[in-house]
DNA sequence: GTCTATACCAGGATAGAC
DNA sequence: GTCTATCCTGGTATAGAC
């Protein structure tokens, strides 16, 4: 992750450990405050309330609130992609597609906030993560897509576009997170326990994989 | 649609021709900004140039930013279960979610603004939505769930909780609108040309059908 | 109904004491 | 490093002429 360069608090050097738990402590209030309101939703006095703080401890760390958002990003896109990586050529189709789709799902389930911050970013044109939209994320895409041809030619699962597969994967996992208001109103439930989280899981991992032609047990169809 | 109401203009009485061409421009310029910038993000006076006239027009028609905001969601929840109502118990499934996820993707392909005003506002807590996803859209989704069940009782389609089956639908549908410049980013295009969406859709309801264990032609696997 | 000019306030940022 | 007090821009909303 090179394209977004977190900010270097004021000194530019090594801080000492309350100087990094105060950073850490703030990092995360904003991620929560920026999920739930937005860039310019959110305040700087409501993330130092909630990072229980004084208003300028911000701006002593961070500098602006451009670059606190920055550092939030940075956070979230750093380990974004971390579970994706289960995509290996000589890998079984069903056991990769569905561990990636897990790993999306509980990345939905223990990161929600981190979830809304990057749909949010995105959702209002990528201002600050373009960059890394079109370089790193699509390398990798293309890389995996290559995989999933792979195995489409072997008719190892069903004919789909990996890019298109891709967009739809994300889409269907990271919803859990982004839209749960919706999902917990039309359930009508406050939340949702793990358990239930759980059997939503192996829901859309069963769905996803036949949509890849692909049975519970890996096998490929007819088709 | 009852819970949200419209704002009636200042006097409260039919208006002319002229003013309700002047309410569609602004609702119209609304939206597209609501849609790039969140609410709070838009500001009136942005709204004002978009709808290129000065910006105490604006608070003539709709009183408050907040009225505006209502009334743009009032214009979209209007439609956006609009095609929804394919899903008759008689009906083949595979033609009912074929016609379903068809007419998502085209709401989504037609009215990409009106998708991410509302992805925004459910993203961050459906302040204003929330009372109608409660009701409205909760028991539609418990009715249209019902004809599901009973398809899957009868063998027709794969065992799929319906409930999860509507957040996947909509989530792999709204993608393309509310995550486009996710999309464009990583195929390396600056848009899709309409060929390329009716590719893309063509790829999605195929998708969702073998999710639904159903191929292209409707016929129900052995599961 | 349409617009110019302006009141008013929320919020980002900083000065400067400790 | 931490905090109080304050500056100042930008944005909602309205007064009031036309």
């Amino acid at each position: 992750m090179t394209i977004i360069s977190a900010e270097v608090p004021a000194s530019g050097r090594a801080r000492r450990a309350s100087g990094l738990r105060s950073e850490a402590t703030i990092l995360q209030a904003a991620e929560r405050v920026f999920a739930e309101r937005g860039f310019k939703g959110a305040s700087m006095s409501e993330i130092a309330a909630a990072a229980h703080m004084p208003k300028p401890n911000l701006h002593y760390y961070f500098g602006t609130k451009e670059a606190l958002y920055r550092a939030v990003l940075t956070d979230i896109l750093e380990t974004w992609l971390g579970e994706a990586d289960a995509f290996v050529p000589d890998g079984d189709p069903a056991q990769a597609l569905g561990s990636y789709v897990r790993a999306k799902m509980r990345w939905s389930r223990e990161r929600p906030h981190a979830s809304r911050v990057f749909a949010n970013e995105v959702l209002h044109g990528a201002l600050f993560i373009g960059p890394y939209l079109s370089d790193d994320l699509r390398r990798r895409v293309e890389q995996k897509g290559k995989v999933i041809e792979g195995w489409i030619r072997g008719g190892r699962m069903a004919r789909v576009d990996p890019r298109a597969l891709f967009f739809m994967l994300w889409a269907m996992t990271q919803t859990w997170a982004d839209f749960a208001v919706q999902v917990h109103a039309v359930l009508g439930v406050a939340d949702l326990s793990e358990a239930a989280y759980d059997a939503i899981t192996e829901e859309v991992v069963a769905f996803a994989l036949r949509g890849c032609g692909l049975d519970a047990d890996g096998r490929p169809p007819a088709t």
